[in-house]
RNA sequence: GCCCUCGUAGUGAAAUGGAUAUCACAACAGUCUUCGGAACUGUCGUUCCAGGUUCGAGUCCUGGCGGGGGCACCA
């Protein structure tokens, strides 16, 4: 609908002389406030200067020349006013919010659902764990921003890719090998053997020398394979970890079309980096391979490190290749933590030199960290909140009010999702582990209990033998459920769920005042009501869906 | 030092250059013979500072101040 009506005014802007360049500066929105109508636009302010009007007069001009019935109906409007500096209120008549309910409630997982992105192929790369290191709450926030963009473009008619990057070669599974060495592990069977013979590594390697020189050498050992025993520790505490990983996907409700390795990034990464030395877009230094960032208005990073080992950098070349070969895409997504802004900015400056076209189809999204009130978070240290503790200290909060475990999973879930992706994703989000997150308020649980009662309702109405009377006004929540589709549309277009969490909070709130001041069975109005209430349960449904949070049942 | 980011009620957040800056928690006062109280109704309280652009700035620009991140061999 907003589409419609955004180019009946741009035809009314035409008509009042501006140009048909002109007449794109204004927008068609819904109103912060219900009492200004449906839709509004901006159009007579935008346009006013351009007209040499004032904009309240190009308003009532503008109201004179715009044909919102032809797009929309003959009868979808009740009002066009012109209001405050001049903007240009649209209210839908009753008959139009009808047929809206009537769509959404009839649509089921179909309502929402776009094409705008019909035929694309989208790869998009999220969670990126570290086999040998503990997944940990940052993990948690890329996948979970990750699946709900994949499934929001998904929603838009786009082929999704699901890429999951890991990195099991490279220091860090030295140190964690070295520390397996040590104890004398030669069969890791947990991801605790693991997580702490990677923190005995890392300790030994900031305190002795002899340590260090052990674990750099290791190092070289996992990328050349030269040396079987420690390759066989090596696939059997990977084998350990990519398990235990497995499992948490599970719970999250995310899984993967791809996996790829740093172990096979590694060396097309290294040796197109020593390509790239001949066309003068790496050069050598002080035994290294660096990209000099300085060109492009960016920072030097090395490549190639001097021991010859590719750096996170050189791999992430790798890998877009590997991408391209193995998954042949229209754009390509890569979701990690706001801290690596600095890397893919110079590692797409150097692709970009390497290979244009890939280059410019890959987006880098950031998201924030989450970060502690007590302090900051370092699996080297091995202070860190494991995905796997959240997930069960959660669970068990949520137990104390749902004997069933399933549910209790899925309301603990929805809790931490929906904290995730409620605020922008570019943000950091400040996590108290004392407090733990919230089950009431603004919450995941909040709306997925909006939801269970809307449920109830409709499965007691089934049998029952209501009245058939309209109600003359739209109810707050028709109005708020007509706008799902926008939402969606610009939640996808945006990459930003968070447009959509805050759109299914006001939903839920709407929902549970009307829930909480009428009546719906046995009601004169009551078949009406009952269609409302199976809009809003589609839309919140499809709604949660998106996000990757669960509707329960009961709770 | 340079670069990037973020500063919004006591706290955590929202807001596409638009109308009276929205929501939750906390605090306080209410709503339970109604389809489920993880709910509802109400009260209190907010754009870091100084300039600028604009009909209009939390949002854009410049300069401060403060937090976070990055900046040659980690990922």
């Amino acid at each position: 609908m907003e589409e419609k009506i955004r180019e009946a005014v741009a035809g009314a802007l035409r008509e009042l002389g501006l140009p048909a360049g002109q007449t794109g500066a204004f927008v068609v929105e819904q109103p912060t406030e219900m009492t200004h109508g449906d839709y509004a636009t901006n159009a007579a302010l935008a346009a006013a200067k351009q007209l040499g009007k004032r904009p309240q007069e190009v308003a009532e001009l503008l109201v004179k020349e715009l044909r919102v019935s032809t797009v929309l109906g003959p009868t979808s409007i009740q009002s066009i006013e012109v209001a405050g500096p001049g903007f240009i209120n649209i209210t839908l008549s009753r008959a139009a919010v009808a047929r809206a309910i009537t769509e959404a409630s009839a649509q089921g997982t179909g309502w929402g659902k776009g094409n705008v992105q019909e035929g694309q192929r989208v790869v998009i790369e999220y969670t990126d764990p570290n086999p040998f290191k503990a997944m940990h709450i940052g993990h948690l926030m890329s996948n979970t921003i990750g699946e709900s963009i994949s499934r929001l473009i998904e929603n838009e008619g786009a082929t999704v890719i699901r890429a999951n990057y890991q990195g099991d070669v490279g220091p860090h599974v030295a140190k964690a090998l070295w520390g397996l060495q040590k104890v004398g592990i030669v069969e890791p069977t947990t991801t605790l053997e693991l997580s702490e013979a990677y923190v005995a590594g890392n300790q030994a390697y900031e305190d002795s020398p002899e340590a260090k020189a052990e674990i750099d050498a290791l190092n070289t050992v996992i990328y050349t394979a030269s040396d079987t025993a420690v390759m066989d520790l090596w696939r059997k505490g990977r084998a350990v970890s990519l398990e235990a990983f497995e499992k948490i996907y599970q719970h999250l409700g995310t899984h993967f079309d791809q996996y790829f390795f740093e172990s096979e990034t590694a060396e097309p990464g290294t040796r197109m980096v020593h390509d790239g030395i001949a066309k003068g877009i790496f050069e050598e230094s002080e035994g290294a391979v660096i990209y000099r960032g300085e060109k492009v208005g960016l920072h030097t990073l090395v490549f190639v490190t001097s021991r010859g080992t590719p750096t996170y950098e050189a791999k992430d070349i790798g890998l877009a290749f590997l991408k391209e070969e193995r998954v042949p895409n229209d754009r390509s997504i890569i979701v990690t933590a706001a801290e690596q802004i600095g890397h893919f900015k110079v590692v797409l400056a150097a692709l970009a030199e390497l290979a244009p076209a890939i280059a410019a189809k890959t987006r880098h999204v950031p998201h924030g960290f989450l970060r502690l009130t007590s302090g900051k978070m370092s699996s080297r240290e091995g202070n860190v909140i494991t995905a796997d503790a959240l997930i069960t200290e959660i669970i068990g909060k949520a137990l104390v009010k749902n004997p069933d475990p399933h549910v209790a999973e899925q309301v603990a879930i929805g809790a931490i999702k929906y904290m995730i992706l409620r605020q922008a994703p570019g943000s950091d989000i400040i996590f108290d582990p004392e407090q733990s997150l919230s089950l009431e308020g603004d919450s995941g649980p909040y709306l997925q209990y909006a939801l269970v009662r809307a449920k109830k309702i409709l499965a007691y109405a089934e049998n029952g033998e209501g009245g058939i009377e309209e109600p003359s006004e739209p109810y707050a929540i028709e109005r708020l459920i007509l706008h799902y589709p926008e939402v969606v549309a610009r939640a996808a277009r945006e990459l930003a769920p968070n447009i959509l969490t805050t759109y299914l909070t006001a939903l839920a709130a709407t929902w549970n005042s009307f829930y909480a001041s009428e009546q719906v069975l046995g009601s004169p109005e009551e078949a009406y009501k009952q269609r409302v209430a199976r809009a809003f349960a589609t839309t919140m449904t499809n709604g949660l869906t998106l996000l990757g949070v669960s509707a329960p049942e009961r709770m």
